[in-house]
DNA sequence: TTCACCTAGGCAAACGTTTGACACGTTGGG
DNA sequence: CCCAACGTGTCAAACGTTTGCCTAGGTGAA
């Protein structure tokens, strides 16, 4: 069924049907005859070749979006911003799952270039992808990266704002009195856990609080790696911190699994404080504690972002960076003044 | 940068770079100018236009994926199943969200068709879908359904067997001694919810227990609604059963604070049985009984199904079911001989 | 009446690939 | 020596739209 078909039909050219059919181009094609071809056309069940009209326009009206890891329920929200955004728009959401692999975000990008997307929204840049960012965008595809900025590029980012992200947990722990604290990681290639780290850091600095440190980060945002570093900061053997920020609410309920593990009780020995909010975190022992990222209107801002640069890809939008809220829970609480002395920790280890 | 300029630089035609760059018709061009032509292209950075290639062979190696709701967690691993399975066979997910919505599904459908693409998998079926379905998939494209059969069709689907589904909530709470038991229904549209409940019920009715029924059931698949059909259940008159079954995690969570509200204990009071073994639900108080379903296992076969199809279109493949299994948590137990007396339960009402 | 101008619609050339048909040159058998 | 067969590469016609340009009338003013 292609515009020949219809336009036999209705006794006219196809070039007329085109028209006919085409909003921006009806004042080309009389009132009457308009009227008769779109009725022709919409009797007939006519629905014009979306990939035919891409090739001769140069527009596919699809815009790629490149998330890290589907199964991450983060990731969800924001999914859900962009396809709305981007729906309002007449675009579709063509999607790719990097898991955290530049290898897989290379090839992906090459599909998605073969494609010809109009634009990518990117949400799994790492630290190192800048040179394969610069490539596809010197090709001429809009870019835009949302939660995850790369430094040294002119790429528009919509993302939280880490350092607030990280201050605002920092702020909450040292008014609730504990001087000691320290920070389980996040993946030290994303630019975000490093804000969010020097959020945290320069906050519990400014404070005159101690932070302790541990060498190792995240290698992915995940219970197992959360429960790896905190067992590696309850393993320390000078002091143990009073309270805790993991970069992520996966990491921060692997880091409740480690606390239990050693018989410590969230908030009454450590209290904890997670980031993003995920679903269901309010209903853990003890309701956590976390940071809320908004999820779903970052992804709604990014869409925004792209469908501006295609309409005006002149002026590239400014970036913007989201404020988080502390959303406070039962993970924690008060230090208590006699917190318990090292030796009782390790002396409960397994 | 087009085959042109690559047969220009490599001084052949410009049909001889498009054979050798095409792994089925690379026999008809000489090994020498292949490795030539191979090379040259690489060197360019020389990327095939998809949208041309689809047009002329009327293969957009794309295959839409329509889901009810990007944001609900039980979605995810499906996802990540598909395009898992896709990206390995060479193509790529275009994504659409219903929102539960006939209209939206429709139109959702009209531009999938209208981007060619190759196939769709609808994982958002509901039981009024079938005529819309029937006209896709009569215009030749492929259509396989997910998690949600529609009856009255042929379509392939790969869903969860949801009568041993409904079955396995029924007698693990039978085995633990509980005689009057309850619902929490599905949106009564989703063919899932009809089985599942038709599975529960008729393992209750074989063991010659009582089944409590509520007339309503969930409008959609969330905690509130869950909470809403809970105090409609205690809000009965005569009885109160001992064991409730929720079709879905999120009702489950939603009914246990409605247990809460009227002074109720999981699962001294009542055992809680759930449905898709969310992520997290391991770890909520208390942890969550629920059947298990092989999330990403079912998105992955039916991307498998629909690259069959895709590959020998005479042949459709047969329907799948796959089987859930019982996870055993805490929010269960063998029901107390004295359970309390319908009494308790009203006057604690707020 | 002539001419300029306008409107509405037809014509045909793209967009970048794919692919059947063909051409050309070589080889081998009769 | 001729013809068939084969291997390799070129030609050009699609695929279904979009769109600049042109034409054919019609209108109004000089």
């Amino acid at each position: 069924m292609t515009l020949e078909d219809v336009a036999r039909a209705a006794g006219v050219h196809y070039s007329t049907v085109s028209r006919a059919l085409d909003p921006n181009k009806v004042w080309r094609v009389n009132e009457v005859t308009r009227k008769h071809v779109q009725a022709v056309a919409r009797r007939m069940g006519y629905q014009r070749d979306m990939v035919a009209s891409g090739l001769k326009r140069g527009r596919t009206h699809t815009v790629a979006v490149v998330v890290p890891d589907l199964g991450n329920p983060f990731i969800a929200p924001i999914l859900r911003g962009i396809a709305n955004r981007l729906e309002s728009a007449g675009l579709m959401p063509l999607i790719g799952e990097t898991q955290d692999d530049s290898e897989r975000l290379e090839r992906i990008l090459g599909h998605l270039v073969s494609r010809r997307v109009d634009a990518i929204i990117l949400a799994a840049a790492r630290l190192g992808d800048a040179s394969v960012l610069r490539r596809v965008s010197r090709q001429g595809i809009p870019v835009v990266l949302a939660v995850r900025k790369v430094p040294g590029n002119r790429l528009p980012a919509c993302t939280n704002d880490e350092l607030l992200g990280g201050a605002l947990a920092a702020e909450h722990l040292l008014a609730l009195g504990h001087h000691r604290v320290a920070q389980l990681r996040g993946p030290s290639d994303f630019y975000s856990t490093l804000e969010r780290a020097q959020g945290f850091s320069k906050a519990v600095a400014k404070a005159g609080a101690v932070e302790l440190t541990v060498a190792s980060t995240a290698g992915s945002p995940t219970p197992d790696e959360g429960a790896r570093l905190m067992r590696l900061l309850l393993d320390r053997s000078r002091s143990v911190p009073t309270a805790v920020f993991a970069h992520h609410d996966l990491m921060a309920l692997g880091a409740l699994t480690a606390m239990r593990e050693r018989g410590l009780e969230c908030p009454k020995d450590i209290s904890l404080v997670g980031f993003h909010d995920l679903p269901q975190v309010d209903r853990v022992t003890p309701p956590l504690t976390t940071v809320r990222q908004p999820g779903e209107e970052l992804g709604r801002i990014a869409a925004e972002m792209t469908v501006a640069m295609l309409n005006s890809p002149a002026q590239p939008p400014s970036s913007r960076s989201l404020a988080p809220t502390l959303i406070v829970r039962q993970s924690t609480a008060p230090r208590e003044p006699g917190s318990p002395p090292i030796e009782s920790v390790r002396k409960s280890k397994p």
